[in-house]
DNA sequence: CGCGTTGACTAAACTGTTTAATTCGCCGCG
DNA sequence: CGCGGCGAATTAAACAGTTTAGTCAACGCG
């Protein structure tokens, strides 16, 4: 346990010893251990060790000990050991921010959603994008950091507390790039996320952002549920959607979906009163009070379109413990083709997305943007790939 | 749009003019910012504005522009406005590292987890906890940093790719405390991270570390299905879990599962063989392999106990698949009872845990931890939270 | 008139790393 | 013996903010 270095060369400072101290440290490790929790515990500001501390504990420049873990064959071998067991016996951690703000790395993405983070991880659809985003993540040794939008918005848009100023809540995000899932052109942060001059890739947005865009076929697949659905013979509609701005929140493929399947039932020659759109905040639980909402109506609809499989569920769920028949009482249409989708009873019929590329495809771009490897400008962009209706038993 | 500090006050730097600035800025507005884009596709690199250009342009010092932001009351109304359209015109973006650098606060918790992100996002449960720690993190204007500590596992338990350094694994995380789920004690990196010093809060896991821990009662809950199943006749029974180390994780929970069922089998007097433990990867397809996996057992039990809900309900579709009739040829337990569990046909007869309080504690302690509003020695830990069986027909 | 106070602002130190440029000694070679 | 080159380590300059301890002038007051 000697230290080799030492028995070769004298370190400036002569107070220090190899061989001494390691004896030292040998026997009192788990004392030191433990004297080391106990003054934790009375106080958190206990003086960091530093690299400098390092530095001179070990006799050496502080750009030595930087080498020493970053650039080892810039160091002799002895020298390198000498220094990582200095910083082992001192206990030294670096400092992952220093070491971001001196190489302009993070190492973390930030995914940007517009709702509540509490919201959008209830919604199956969207965790399931995040489980793509962390395997591109575990590959890239990068870290995925979830920030939420909401805070940012107006308080005439967002009943409760006081904004937080875009200046505040950009500066406190510490990523090299941005995947804004879901993001609207009426968002007052994008314009400031995008002055950020970070790489931004969009992923079920609509943007006027300069940003490679990853979309799908909203408007047809809804289109394709309504002709669907017409071609059953239903004549009068419901579509289950998000509350509109009654949180503030625009989720733009929302909104595609919508107009899709009203343009539908138009171009199908019957009036606008055919389709009646109901509203429910939450995700989980929006389903139930759809099916709440859609019941109470006074012409009540055939069919309902729902802008999500989550809602679509929850309908199918409503009205099954109302008594109800799918498809007879009510036709159950849902987006989005969620594994669950396939397993429910009676079977959702549902607009399938494909789920796994499109995200893999918009965090790969963002990766490339980061590492300089593309350019947006090489990017064809909006990228939108296709939908298409799959029937089950529920309609 | 004439700056009204400056009718006021003379600036020191003789060459800023605001009201000649603005004009030009004004006329310009649209042109410039195309410009700028032009010249950000073709170089990335270019020069950042930085809290000293504002000053220099300003006329003022990089302490006045600090205070403007953060600390308007220092200054004067009109230096302070002047100051921050100065800050707009040069299109001034504050470098959120550098602050987090100088207060010390990044305002993001880290949330780790043992798994690869992929394996843990999938989880129900697990997203789940997300959705509460996101909701207090929404309060906190907080962000969430998404942390696996899956690469820094050795090569022998995790084949295929080098192991990171915990070195430099854990200087590339920024959280102001950590947020542990799911952890072993057998965790190389655990240590490491106790030594950051950061405040630490465990959920789900088995640990040594100095660090209110959050369980919930696994060995118990597991001990009651046994014994329900033991009341309903069973004497072979299947226990689906997790592949042990394959993937050089250990989920403890899921240790102590098995420990409690297989504990009330043999305290029933049946021999050890009466319990067979067959493991599957993943998570989502987890449940179906482990269907395969028992049914192709030579001797074929006649009731699996899952360590969680996930692979029950994965389980029971296997059985629908293959045609069987579940509870009558194979009774099916879970873990966790999410919300699924009732939904599902059967409905899952499901050992239930409190999914919102847990977490919940877990998190608000952690951000007491870093507000210093308490200490991790007033922390009676760990805690442990009840379970109880939910019967239903799935058994 | 001298003294203490207040308001507005600044200089300098501080946060902890990385990295380009440089020095220093040593070795081999012409 | 001088010189080029090399390996090892150092110096100093970033990186981009915050914060402490002031300075300085104006002001009120006894």
């Amino acid at each position: 346990m000697s230290c080799s270095a030492c028995r070769r060369r004298r370190w400036r400072r002569r107070d220090f010893n190899c061989n001494g101290q390691w004896s030292v440290v040998n026997s009192s490790k788990l004392d030191g251990r433990d004297s080391s929790q106990g003054e934790r515990l009375l106080s958190r500001k206990r003086k960091r060790v530093t690299l400098r501390d390092v530095a001179r504990q070990a006799g050496v420049s502080p750009t030595a000990v930087s080498f020493a873990y970053n650039a080892p064959h810039q160091l002799s071998q002895a020298t390198r050991e000498h220094i990582l067991d200095t910083a082992e016996y001192l206990g030294y951690q670096p400092h992952p921010v220093a070491r971001t703000l001196a190489t302009g790395r993070t190492n973390a993405i930030g995914l940007l959603v517009p709702t509540s983070l509490n919201w959008m991880l209830h919604d199956p659809l969207f965790t399931h994008f995040l489980g793509e985003i962390g395997a591109a993540c575990d590959r890239e040794e990068n870290r995925i950091l979830l920030a939420s939008m909401y805070e940012t918005l107006p308080r005439d848009l967002r009943p409760g507390s006081e904004p937080v100023a875009p200046f505040t809540w950009l500066s406190s995000i510490a990523a090299d790039g941005f995947l804004m899932v879901g993001i609207d052109r009426s968002h007052p942060l994008s314009e400031a996320v995008q002055r950020s001059q970070r790489p931004i890739v969009l992923l079920d947005s609509a943007s006027d952002l300069q940003a490679p865009t990853f979309n799908i076929d909203d408007h047809g697949g809804a289109y394709a549920a309504a002709q669907h659905l017409l071609a059953k013979g239903h004549r009068e509609f419901a579509i289950a959607t998000m509350a509109p701005r009654l949180d503030g929140v625009v989720i733009p493929s929302f909104g595609r979906r919508v107009k899709g399947f009203s343009q539908a039932v138009e171009e199908a020659g019957l009036p606008p009163s055919a389709v009646q759109i109901v509203h429910a905040r939450g995700v989980r639980s929006a389903g139930h009070q759809s099916f709440q909402n859609i019941w109470t109506l006074r012409r009540r609809p055939t069919a309902v379109f729902c802008v999500s499989d989550v809602r679509a569920l929850g309908i199918l769920s409503g009205a099954r413990r109302e008594g109800l028949s799918v498809p007879d009482d009510l036709a159950v249409v849902g987006f989005g083709d969620l594994p669950d989708a396939r397993e429910s009873s009676p079977p959702l019929t549902s607009v399938h997305r494909d789920m796994d590329s499109q995200p893999q495809l918009a965090i790969r771009t963002l990766f490339q943007l980061i590492n300089e490897q593309i350019n947006e400008a090489d990017i064809a962009s909006p990228h939108i790939s296709d939908t298409r209706l799959v029937v089950r038993e529920s309609s």
